[in-house]
DNA sequence: GGAGGCCTCGGAAGG
DNA sequence: CGAGGCCTCC
């Protein structure tokens, strides 16, 4: 530990070692910026500062997690009492402990963003509003927003702008809904993501002791990707840093693009203005990239504005230019990409896992997907639906969720009749409307049934009476049992393991395999008791930290060598030796809906820096001519973002004749322009059909190495074993063959996702 | 209560 | 195109 200041540059060494007042570290682009934070943060320690007295805040759990193992690595198990988090796991701590304050009970639940506007969507219904109007979506982000500008329903309902400018949008009502909204969270003892901020700004302003005690634990903060941070935060930090003023904030304003979700740049650009004295760091040596690469970036971020002036430079080899790729379609452009990816790999003897595919919006994985999948090319795609998201695992978790706080409402009526049991929806409106006249939650009402006028007749009555003791047994077993013997057991007694397991489709094959992957996750988290008569590790201890958990904390063990699929937005902080930036269109990246105003050009330029820096060694642009957007094709220019590269740094495409792609060896099908399915002059109407006949021509070509199903033959199946093919129908990628399982009944099989062995 | 048909709508996304 | 919401019909 002692020399591990010698690891470091002369910058990033007076970084670590100004542990005093303001600071602020601007980190370019691969310099090095974890590795100063985990030095600065172990040589604090080294000082001798109390671990209890650092407070470290990320944004994602996986930087706050990749922090502490580090730092961990460095001085020991000391680093396991730092205060190190996301923003809303620390304060979703420090409101468990002050909950009182707040009128919250202390295992308060987390309601997710689909909570969240399930809520919103049942109140709209509830006050007769037009759902088209005030759709979810719409009324969930302008809550939001108020929150994150620490605008509580009170002060919406007082805001003259505001209200205008709701009204103008033809929207006066949503200050009620807020205001409700407000009233059945607090009912149903639940906070929104947003709520972890805003009342923990509300229970330091209410409670100047709780402030003062939190002002004196924190006596260093340090913040990571402060760039990023929205005004709820930047605030919170302002009034802790105020006592001991040892602030250290550490970002990189290139790099900043979440505004669409409430982050300010100007926290960053105004930090030396908020904290007089700031002693700023310029981290600016990049130890990732090749010189080219770095130069490429560099052009790029220049034409932005608003910024500090940074001069990232980098001792790296020079690397080779950036090369652009033009296709006819996004198909084409998938199988380009496809195809070298596979060159790389034989020519440099390279690994999947050095590669990256990285595109602005999710929809454009699919093409990507199917081309790598034509070359067994194994990939792992980032984002989509989150595991937690899945609706079995949403249903055991609000099992588990009522099971310690029985208010929570949005977990009640996911379950209340799942599986079923007889109440229907009737049932559960009376409920409601009874819940909400006699502001009572639904709850209340349900284990008082018979002290409620609720219309609902003596049979649902008794369904609901047995419900609500299954739900008490859970209860009185939650410290009894630990947090696996519990969460099996309510798995299995609700019958929703059951349900799942009768379930024989494939897709319900994995709901169950799921749900073992959750139960397999409680029976880790149960193992770490300690020895001692009554279980530590209870099923809430659990859920507390479930709620703030995404996918990319679960990564699987299988798929580290793979190609990584991803937005650019989740790649920030990532790196890859090969990268490759598809559908750099017009209308796509930039985006359509940033094209109008500059700061959201800039901030689409910023993404585009951030895709750039991913790569160590080489980077591919790649757009095409045509893409299939929402069932329609539409004609797309290549992005403005390509031509704001020097051609010092960049490789254009031959546009006249058609050539190869960089490396030949595999020259026929590593063409990237000359595959063109479309004769030139031939009419858009036709492009669909010659689409199609490329699709099917390679099916053909593949034939020749996977074997053909027919009719009559007996094949095995990965999941159902042998089965027998009653009929094959389709073509191209659509081919799909019914098969009779035998005990598993017949199937629908798509040949091309299906690994069918022919056994006769 | 559940399956299936019709309609609508579409950005990026951590906690 | 395809996912999700809503409605209808059994």
């Amino acid at each position: 530990m002692q020399d591990f200041i010698n690891q470091l540059n002369s910058v990033q060494q007076e970084a670590v070692l100004s542990t005093e007042g303001p600071n602020m570290i601007l980190a370019g682009a691969g310099s090095g910026k974890t590795r100063v934070l985990t030095y600065r943060v172990a040589h604090l320690l080294n000082k001798g500062i109390d671990s209890f007295n650092i407070l470290a805040l990320t944004f994602t759990n996986k930087a706050a997690r990749e922090m502490r193992e580090r730092i961990e690595s460095i001085i020991g198990p000391e680093a396991k009492n730092l205060w190190m988090g996301t923003f809303h796991s620390i304060f979703a701590k420090i409101l468990r402990n002050e909950h009182e304050k707040i009128g919250y009970p202390y295992n308060f639940t987390i309601y997710d963003t689909q909570d969240a506007k399930n809520l919103i969507k049942s109140i709209t219904k509830e006050l007769g509003l037009d759902d088209k109007l005030y759709k979810s979506n719409m009324v969930y982000s302008r809550i939001s927003a108020a929150k994150n500008n620490l605008i509580s329903a009170t002060a919406y309902s007082n805001d003259a702008s505001i209200l205008s400018e709701d009204k103008r949008m033809g929207k006066p009502e949503i200050r009620r809904i807020y205001s409700i909204y407000e009233t059945r969270c607090l009912k149903a003892g639940a906070m929104d993501f947003d709520d972890l901020l805003f009342k923990t700004y509300e229970v330091f302003k209410k409670f100047p002791d709780v402030l003062l005690k939190h002002q004196q634990l924190f006596k260093y903060i340090l913040v990571d990707e402060y760039q990023d941070t929205n005004y709820a935060q930047y605030t919170i930090v302002k009034m802790l840093a105020k006592a001991h003023n040892n602030i250290c904030v550490v970002g990189d304003d290139a790099q900043s693009i979440y505004s669409f979700r409430g982050a300010n740049i100007e926290n960053i650009l105004n930090f030396q203005k908020d904290y007089s004295n700031t002693q700023s760091f310029k981290l600016e040596q990049n130890y990732r990239s090749s010189k080219n690469i770095v130069a490429a970036a560099n052009a790029v971020i220049a034409k932005n504005k608003d910024q500090f002036q940074k001069d990232v430079w980098t001792d790296n080899d020079q690397g080779s230019r950036i090369k652009v790729v033009k296709t006819k379609t996004d198909n084409e452009e998938g199988k380009a990409v496809a195809n070298k990816i596979l060159n790389l790999k034989l020519e440099k003897q390279l690994e999947n896992q050095q590669f990256a595919i990285l595109y602005r919006t999710n929809a454009q994985s699919r093409s990507m997907e199917e081309a790598l999948r034509k070359l067994n090319l194994p990939y792992k795609i980032y984002g989509g639906l989150s595991f937690y998201q899945r609706k079995e695992i949403k249903d055991l978790l609000s099992y588990y969720r009522m099971t310690f706080n029985p208010n929570d409402e949005e977990a009640l009526k996911r379950i209340i009749n799942y599986p079923t049991r007889g109440i229907g929806k009737t049932t559960l409106d009376k409920l409601i409307l009874t819940s909400n006249k006699n502001n009572k939650s639904i709850w209340e009402v349900i284990s008082n049934i018979d002290s409620y006028e609720t219309g609902i007749g003596n049979g649902p009555k008794l369904k609901i009476k047995n419900f609500v003791t299954m739900i008490l047994s859970f209860g009185s077993e939650l410290f009894r049992k630990n947090a696996f013997d519990l969460g099996q057991h309510i798995a299995s007694h609700t019958g929703l393991l059951k349900d799942l397991y009768d379930d024989k489709t494939p897709e319900g094959i994995s709901r169950y395999e799921n749900i073992q992957e959750l139960l397999n996750g409680l029976k880790q988290f149960s193992a770490q008791e300690e020895s001692s008569n009554t279980p530590s590790k209870t099923l809430d201890k659990f859920m507390e930290d479930v709620a703030l958990l995404t996918d990319a904390d679960n990564e699987n063990q299988d798929d580290y060598n793979k190609i990584s699929l991803m937005t650019i937005h989740s790649a920030k902080g990532l790196e890859f030796p090969y990268v490759f930036i598809v559908g750099m269109e017009e209308n796509l990246f930039p985006s359509q809906l940033s094209v109008n105003s500059r700061s959201e050009l800039e901030e689409e330029r910023r993404l585009f820096y951030v895709a750039l820096t991913r790569a160590e060694k080489a980077a591919y642009l790649s757009y095409a001519q045509t893409r299939f957007k929402f069932g329609n094709i539409t004609y797309a220019e290549p992005s403005r973002f390509i031509s704001e590269i020097p051609l010092d740094y960049i490789e254009m495409p031959e546009v006249n004749p058609p050539r190869n792609y960089a490396g030949t060896r595999l020259a026929e099908s590593n063409s990237f322009v000359s595959r063109s399915p479309i004769p030139p002059g031939k009419k858009l109407v036709s492009l669909e059909k010659a689409e199609k006949q490329t699709q099917t021509s390679n099916t053909t070509e593949t034939a020749k190495r996977s074997p053909v199903i027919k009719e009559g033959q007996t094949v095995e199946h990965l999941r159902f074993g042998r089965g027998k093919v009653i009929s094959v129908d389709g073509i191209g990628p659509n081919k799909k063959a019914v098969i009779s399982f035998g005990k598993h009944g017949q199937k629908q099989i798509l040949l091309k996702f299906a690994k069918l062995k022919i056994v006769g």
